[in-house]
DNA sequence: AAGTATTGGGAATGATCGTTCTAGAATGTT
DNA sequence: AACATTCTAGAACGATCATTCCCAATACTT
């Protein structure tokens, strides 16, 4: 045993995203990485072994990170309804000191179709999103705010299609009361 | 005057196109696109200026592409219902040797926020298709196919939510069925 | 205090990046 | 026939790419 770790594993791997989340894969060049980072080329490769494993786990990050305030919305809520819009509401509006958009949504477009890994990690964390929308969905039809209509496990299906709609819009310049008119609309369907 | 020029623009430029659509602008290097495009580097600079130019280019190539094909839908339609299936339709499953996805929508995620140039084109694009689903419902609000209730300018705005977010998924490895669940799902609103 | 693992700065690797250039050959116009 | 333009082939440009390596300083463990 030597010298320990002078940097949170943590800590430069948020960073990572953050950088990655911004510029894409292709983009975002070693030198920007340990610029950003703040640490040295040579703690990098032993940490993470290269540019492409990094990325994916800086990958997982953001999905774990989307899954925590997904989660956070559903739990301060006190009615389906209310979960629901505070999950549009947030892909919408991002926090502050994120980059604009979704880094998955930005991934599976620029790497899914070559890329099987991040192919993969694309659709597990799609899928998780969409099982968490299912339970808002289940809840709210349950206590008889949403519709029993349709199927919760297809509404899931589309208001996540909806979603990742939005998380592209936000990437570029378009007005946030056009997305939050089309959140509104979106969510129309699911009223009794 | 002396010798013409013995490429087609337009056939080489699809080829750009359909190279830059299937990999990203980052991804596609010079080499790439003099090997796909079969003409000389020299020739590509005289004729498109440099990359950046040549990607915009073929931006443009891809709106205009995109635009025929909706159309086409629209005139081959009989109702407005039938218009909206086959936009979603053509979406879904896209066209032989053309790439999965959207060039416009990745583009998007890739590029607007630190290309000004991409940003405006993609959001002209977007707004273009809107006014073109803007027409299929006013038609079908008239013709009665469709519900009054809401606004035809917000539906056109969440119909293209969707149809973007169908976008994205076509690029991971989604099943087809899925995706067209979506779709008859998001029509369903439309319902009188 | 001795030994060891990790740190920093930075140089080197070979490959590839976008772009420009020098040629000469080919094909049009006058 | 003479000329102008575009072609092909490929070398060369400097910059940057991801990755590896060297070296000396640092800070932890025993």
């Amino acid at each position: 045993m030597a010298r320990s770790k002078e940097f949170e594993e943590a800590a430069v791997l948020e960073k990572a995203m953050k950088l990655f989340w911004e510029q894409g894969y292709e983009k975002t060049s070693l030198n920007d990485l340990v610029e950003h980072m703040g640490i040295h080329r040579r703690s990098l490769y032993d940490t993470f072994t290269d540019k492409h494993t990094l990325f994916l786990k800086a990958l997982e990050r953001f999905e774990d990170r989307i899954g925590d305030r997904l989660t956070a919305c559903v739990k301060r809520s006190r009615s389906a309804g209310e979960a629901l819009r505070l999950v549009f509401g947030f892909i919408i509006h991002g926090e502050e000191d994120a980059p604009a958009g979704c880094m998955l949504v930005n991934s599976a477009a620029e790497l899914a179709l070559r890329d099987a890994e991040v192919d993969a990690k694309a659709r597990e964390a799609f899928a998780s999103t969409e099982r968490l929308l299912a339970e808002i969905v289940v809840r709210g039809q349950e206590s008889g705010e949403f519709t029993k209509r349709y199927d919760a496990a297809e509404l899931a299906e589309y208001l996540h299609n909806a979603l990742t709609g939005l998380r592209v819009m936000t990437r570029t310049t378009t007005a946030k009361e056009k997305l939050e008119r089309t959140a509104e609309l979106t969510m129309r369907i699911l009223e009794p």
